[in-house]
This record gives structure tokens, C-alpha cells and sequence, in this order.
DNA sequence: CTGAAAGCGCTAACAA
DNA sequence: TTGTTAGCGCTTTCAG
């Protein structure tokens, strides 16, 4: 992509942001929709009005932002604000990678106090004003008390770089998801962050989208970073190679899917299994016909769950052209509802969908509300990992779950193994840990219909 | 904390983990709870057994774990697994703060190729090398050619740490937000990530779960980390004054909240008007008596919540006291659960209920769900920033929702304007912006019930 | 217990 | 266009 050129491609038409004189009072309200009460009736703007002055303290130029294009907000990449409320215009950069040059001048020297300088306040060597600091035990009580006082009257605060550089320990840990809005992820954000945090070490996380080129690019930049350890939700069979080939001694532990990287433990879930007590669920409730929802076949995830439903189909009898396995680009909503549709185009016979991903099964809802077909007297469904979220959706649907918390925490607890113990970790084997989930059984499974299902009248 | 105590606390009654040989064949599968199939039916062990040879390259140690107790799996702080199938145990270990003194031994140099093995495999200069690998303009192709090829021979990847302490940029940017797992957030977590990353950045997130210490503790570490730039969203009115004070020189955006820190930029949602368009939705249907369920006082966005439902009740001449309030320690789902159910019980006149948090109105749902009460024929509903996922709920939850892809994008967008031109931004006044959200009807508001609530009947 | 000094890996000024 | 060199801020060794 060449560089410092204006990118305005994803601009939608017309433009999005509509922006208003914030000053305090009679403002119009900008032109939002709202569905149910049509421009007719009038803006609340007395309310808008009066808020203003309550925040005496926040003398911030306030603007207000409308960023909705009839009914759906559309993003506003691209976009520039006109130059009614703002002074300049957001700009939009196209990709400047780390590597290509730009010059930076000699003036970038911090106004940070250093460690000279509490020296030199204290008349200290640096080096005993370094080991009061950082906890070392030979330093006089009052030697370091003195030291805690200068530093906190200059306000100084430690040069993380230059500790890691020097110490060539980073205290960071990397995270690598495929998609961080989703809760099977975001737990593990979550927890991890947590335990890491409650041990000293910072996360960086980031996102690969399961793509194997912003994976590679992921693990490099982490790489450069220099974290001492990384814990990856591969999406390649190469996983985290290129990790080992740099630094064999960053450790690295796999989060819900494996690779055949070599030296990783991986963390996963038992989704062979998950899947083969779905299809059991079903066969018990006299299904024949169950149709599976899967995801990109290079996942492990995928590849396992496909195998759990292939071997307790056949384990069951079931007739193998009447269990139809669809597998797609990911493990969205959009996908989950396109499957859906397909589904019930291409295979009426079937009486029972199984979604094997965790966002699917949203889209599997709204596809069968569209076609007018009933949960589950027309059609079970069963989801896979779903959030708890879906226990009040309509109806609750039945589901595998796995114990998200738990996979998290051990899976920091064994990478905080490996970073704090090198020695005893360089010789101990990888593990794979395979976590048991649960079928949690709600309304969306009933024994199959015996009637037609109604022709596809939905658009 | 004491140090080097195990602490045990949190472990739960029982073992928690059961752990099953991996070996091939044959192991009886570990007691997971089925609620739907008790023990009886078989375990399908079976296909458990086959799996184990199908992927011959991965030689790791499998280990199976269960983590269910009953009918909840609970979280495994502390446990220890038993040497079954582990040679070592999970250390657990209390809190190791980055200030702790520790002995590192002086073997730590990275055996990773650096910028001087490149130049010494090239019989080139470090300077010349340095110019190459980054992209300086001055440098003969063909120089430049070898270069990057004995770096790819060696396996070289520049050290960021030495690079960001010498430049005083680090190229990563802090992110704070209060809860990892609510869509509210990881959606900025996700966009914020993906626009940095394109610039660049990484991005070291973490997570203050609305305690000020852990805020102020967080933002520390980011000046330790030197960020280039960090998004805030602000539990205090203080904000990220601690930033400013150390180094006011770091630009910081201030996500979904606002402090009162100087010079900061804030990105938010209309709130107040929101509020405000709640009620006005509600008193059209017919209600006079609306409660709304609030979050922590504390929080700029409660406030602001609150402010508009008053001012909008006022106006609306709804009775003062007909319209309870309820502020919360959280906007989590168990609050909203317990908010709703306390007005049923002290607030039966009310026919409305506004729970103005994220999450809060899937705690509301199983509320009304377990009290046997009917939304929206016995009592109208409406839920506030609800995630899309609400559209499959039971009823459908009318809600209004703010444009959080566009007020991410803002957020990314105002923090690298400010980190890429600092000279202009220095100067320029921080803005804040609000955004408009929509009221999105769905079913669960409908005029107000003209018959008796049904008397707690749920325990 | 404290001070002096070396050097982690890199960049940028300066000299050639 | 390239080589040399100083030092970013810190930790740690070694001598006092």
C-alpha cells in the first residue's frame, strides 16, 4: 500500500457524522431515528439544553456526534468531521508500518525524572538508589526511605524499557485471539489478564482474525516485544513455530485450539466428545436427521467436532446422507443464520440442527424466526459453547458448554509456570490439557416433528 | 500479602479436578454431570478411545480434566492437580509484585542475533545495518539486500525495548477499561486494537473492574511501560490525572465515561438524552410509574443516566416518588436480577422498569422469569446499551443503543492524531465527544397493565 | 552498606 | 553511502 496516501474508499455515501454547535442552550437536536416516533413529534432539546452548565469544572469544547444512516450505524472509517464543530479534521492514515522510516528528532528526550536524578537530589550513588528502589535487601532502612521520598517528590517513576532491556525480561505477556468480541475469547482476556496482572506482568493482546499472515505478523511484533511468554489461539497447523524457531525459551501455551507446534502446551476443550453428546441428546429425543453446522475445516476445533459427530453417527446408525456437515468460513452469526437457511432449503428432511460454534446460534434463531419455523416443535436446535446469554433467549437453548473460567486459569497458571521456573520447564514435556464440558439441556430440543415443515414463506 | 504462602482459601470442597490416564484405550470416561442423562447411560468411551492415535505428529501428553461440580463449574484458584497424570503441580502462588526484589542471575543475555551479528556477518557497520533494516532512505539497494537476508539467515528480530528506550517511543498504547467480558467494552477493546495495530501499535489491555486503586495501580504500570497513549475509561472523577502529572506530554482518550482530568479528550454516549428518550417512549405507551435501575453514583454515565430520567420524568409530570430509583454497586446481570425483583417486591405500583445498564437487563429477564410476571402484558421493559444478542431474547428487548463501532473508531482515531502530532495537539483544546444513540423498539414495551400483578410467587 | 563503571541493543549525529 | 561513536535508563558486578 503506498504510503501518505488519503484513503477514502470505505467513505459510505453521504456523509455519516452530522455535527452540532454544542454552546449552551436551543440547540435543534441532530437528525437521530427513531423507528417508533417518526420526525413528528418534538426533539427533547430542553433537556439537551439544560445539561450543559451542570459540569462547571468541564470546560471542554463538547460536540455532538451523530453517526446514524437510517436504521443501522454505519462505521465511519474514512470519514472527516466538517469543519462546523471542529477545529481540525480527523485524519486517515494509511498502514505505517513499524519498519518504514520517518524521521525523529533529537528532541525526544524524555522530561521523565531518571534515576540520575534522584541520585544527584540525594546526593546517592545510582546504583544504591537503584537497589532502594527496586527491593533489594542490603540498603540502610533510612537510606531507602530518603531514596522513596526523592523519588516520590520528583515523581519518578521507573523506565520499564530500560529495566527490561537490561534485565532482558519484559514482565509482558502476549495474547493472541481470533476475535476479541466473542465470550469464548473474552473470557479468557479476562481471567488471564487478571491473573497475569496479580503476578506483575502486563498483556498485550491482539487480534488475528483467523488469518494466518496477521497471525505470523502477530507473533513477530509480540516477538519483537519481547514478552516472556505468549499465549496463542492458533489457526494454522503451524500454530506458533515461527515463535519457537526465534526464541526456543519464550514459552507458549495454546488456548482452546491446538497446532502441531512443537514445545507448547495447549489448553483445549473436549469438543470430540462435546459434539458425539449432542448427537446423543438427540438421538435419544428419536432424531434420525440432524444436520451439523461447522466451521473453516484447517480449525483443530472444527476438525474434532466434526469427527465427534461423524463417529456418533454412525456409532448410532444414523443414515450418513441424511446428516449433512456444513462447513463455512467462521463461526459468526452470519454464517450460523446462512447455514441455517441452507439447511432448510437443501435438506427438509432434517429434523434437528446442531451449531457447533459459539455466535451461530444467534443466526441460527433469526433464520428460523424469518422462515416461521417453531423451536423446537418444527426443529430442535443445539448450540455449542454459547453464552450464557442464550439461557434467556427465545426459546433457551440447549447447548455444550465448557468451563471457560477454568481453561483460562490454568492456562496462565501454566504459563506463569513455565516463564517463573525456565529451568524445571525447558526439560518437563508439553501438555495437553482437555477440558470436559457439559450438555446443558433447555427448550430449544424436542423429539422430531411429524408433520411438514412450512414451506419456506420467509425472504 | 505474605509472601511465599500457598494460599488455599478459594479451594472448593472436594477436589475439584479428577484426572484420567490418557494412555489409548480405554479410560472410563472422568464423572462429568449430564443433568439430562444421569449415570445410567453408557459413557462413550469408545470414541474417547479412538481419538488419541489420529493426530500421530502430536506426541504431547494428553491429560483429560473435569472441572464440574454439580451443576456449576467453579473456578480451580488453588487447586492443585493430583500427580495422576502430572508429573508437577500447578503452583499457586501469591502475589509477586514487579517490585519485589528477586535475584536474576546475570546469565540472561538473549541468545537471540543482534543488530552487531548482522553487521558482523555482513562486514558491514551497525549503523549501516540499523539504516537498512529500518527503512532509511540513504542506503544502497543492493547494501540493503544482503543485509536483510543475512538477518533472515541469522533469524534476526530487532530488539523493540532497546529500540523504544533510544527513540523514547515505544509504539504501544494502554487501554483500561473496567470489564473485559461486556460487549460494551471488548467492541473498543476489538476496534481500538485493529486501527492501532494498523499503525503499528500494540496495545497492552487491561482491566480496572471499577476499583480507583487497581485504576490508579494500572495507569502506573503504563507509564511504566511508556506508552505512546492511553484509552481510559474512568472509574473517578480524578481520571487519568495521575498521567498528566507524570507525564503530560501522553495523550489520553477517555472512553464511554468521563472525568474531570485536564486535558484529556473523552468519547461518549448521550446518556442523558437517552435516558430521557426512554421515558418519553414510556409515558406514550401510557406509563406513569417508571423505575429505573442505576449503576454505581460515582460513574459519569450514572449520573448523567439518572439526570435525564428526572429531568424527563419531571417534565413529563410523572409522580416523584411513583418513580424509584435504584443506584447499585455494578451494571452487572446479578444486580439487574436483584434490582427488578426488589421493585416487584416494594414498588408494586410500578408498570415500567428501566435498567440502564448493559448487562442488567439480562439479570432483569430471569427476574421477571422466576416472579412468573409477563413482559410486556404485566410489565414493560426496557434495557439500555444492550448488545444485539437481546434482539433473540425472550421477548425481544426494547433498548437504546449507542453507535459503539463509530465511537471506538473516534476513540482510536482522536488517540493517534494526538500521538502523531504532538507539536498541533499540544495546542489544540481536548474535545469532548457525545454521541447520539437510537431507541430501538422491540417487544418488550407495551402499554401499561390494567389488571393486579401476580403476588411473588417465586422464591 | 555504598559508589563507580560496564554494558543491555539500538539509533542518530557526525565524520569520512 | 558508510563507519564510528555516544548514550537512552537501568541493573549488577566489583571495589571500597
Amino acid at each position: 500500500m503506498p504510503a501518505g496516501k488519503v484513503d477514502r474508499s470505505a467513505e459510505p455515501p453521504g456523509g455519516v457524522f452530522a455535527t452540532v454547535p454544542q454552546s449552551p442552550p436551543g440547540c435543534p437536536a441532530a437528525p437521530v431515528v427513531f423507528p417508533a416516533h417518526p420526525a413528528s413529534s418534538p426533539p427533547p432539546s430542553r433537556t439537551v439544553a439544560k445539561r450543559a452548565p451542570a459540569r462547571a469544572r468541564d470546560v471542554r469544547r463538547c460536540i455532538s456526534v451523530s453517526a446514524w444512516v437510517g436504521k443501522v450505524s454505519k462505521t465511519c472509517s474514512g470519514v472527516s468531521l466538517p469543519a462546523v464543530g471542529m477545529s481540525r479534521v480527523i485524519r486517515y492514515r494509511v498502514v505505517t508500518r513499524l519498519s518504514r522510516w520517518k524521521r525523529v528528532p533529537w528532541n525526544n528526550v524524555s522530561n521523565m525524572a531518571t534515576l540520575k536524578d534522584v541520585a544527584q537530589r540525594t546526593g546517592l550513588g545510582l546504583g544504591t538508589v537503584s537497589r532502594a528502589l527496586s527491593g533489594h535487601p542490603n540498603v540502610r532502612p533510612e537510606t531507602r526511605r530518603k531514596v522513596q521520598e526523592a523519588a516520590r517528590e520528583l515523581g519518578y517513576s521507573s523506565n520499564g524499557l530500560a529495566r527490561a532491556l537490561r534485565r532482558n525480561r519484559s514482565y509482558s505477556v502476549g495474547l493472541i485471539l481470533p476475535d476479541l468480541e466473542n465470550e469464548f475469547y473474552t473470557t479468557a482476556a479476562s481471567v488471564v489478564q487478571r491473573l497475569l496482572r496479580d503476578e506483575g506482568y502486563r498483556l498485550l493482546v491482539s487480534c488475528n482474525n483467523n488469518s494466518s499472515e496477521v497471525d505470523a505478523e502477530l507473533l513477530r511484533s509480540l516477538m519483537e516485544s519481547r514478552v516472556d511468554g505468549i499465549v496463542h489461539a492458533p489457526c494454522t497447523p503451524e500454530g506458533a513455530d515461527l515463535v519457537r524457531a526465534a526464541d526456543p525459551r519464550v514459552p507458549v501455551v495454546e488456548y482452546a485450539r491446538r497446532s502441531s507446534a512443537r514445545g507448547v502446551d495447549s489448553v483445549i476443550g473436549d469438543d470430540e466428545r462435546g459434539a458425539a453428546e449432542v448427537v446423543r441428546h438427540l438421538v435419544d429425543l428419536g432424531h434420525r436427521r440432524i444436520a451439523m453446522v461447522a466451521g473453516p475445516p484447517e480449525l483443530s476445533t472444527t476438525a474434532d467436532r466434526v469427527r465427534g459427530f461423524h463417529d456418533a453417527c454412525a456409532r448410532f446408525g444414523l443414515p450418513k446422507r441424511g446428516c449433512p456437515v456444513l462447513h463455512g468460513p467462521s463461526y459468526d452469526a452470519r454464517w450460523g443464520e446462512a447455514a441455517t437457511r441452507q439447511i432448510l432449503d437443501r435438506h427438509p428432511g432434517v429434523t434437528a440442527i446442531f451449531i457447533s460454534g459459539s455466535r451461530g446460534a444467534l443466526g441460527a434463531l433469526k433464520a428460523v424466526r424469518d422462515r416461521h419455523v417453531s423451536v423446537p416443535r418444527d426443529l430442535s436446535l443445539v448450540g455449542f459453547l454459547g453464552p450464557e446469554l442464550l439461557d434467556v433467549a427465545n426459546p433457551p437453548l440447549t447447548r455444550y458448554v465448557l468451563p471457560l473460567e477454568e481453561m483460562s486459569t490454568m492456562t496462565a497458571r501454566l504459563l506463569l509456570d513455565r516463564i517463573q521456573h525456565p529451568r524445571e520447564q525447558a526439560a518437563a514435556e508439553p501438555n495437553v490439557m482437555r477440558f470436559e464440558g457439559k450438555l446443558m439441556v433447555r427448550e430449544s430440543t424436542a423429539p422430531p416433528r411429524e408433520h411438514e415443515l412450512p414451506r419456506s414463506g420467509g425472504s
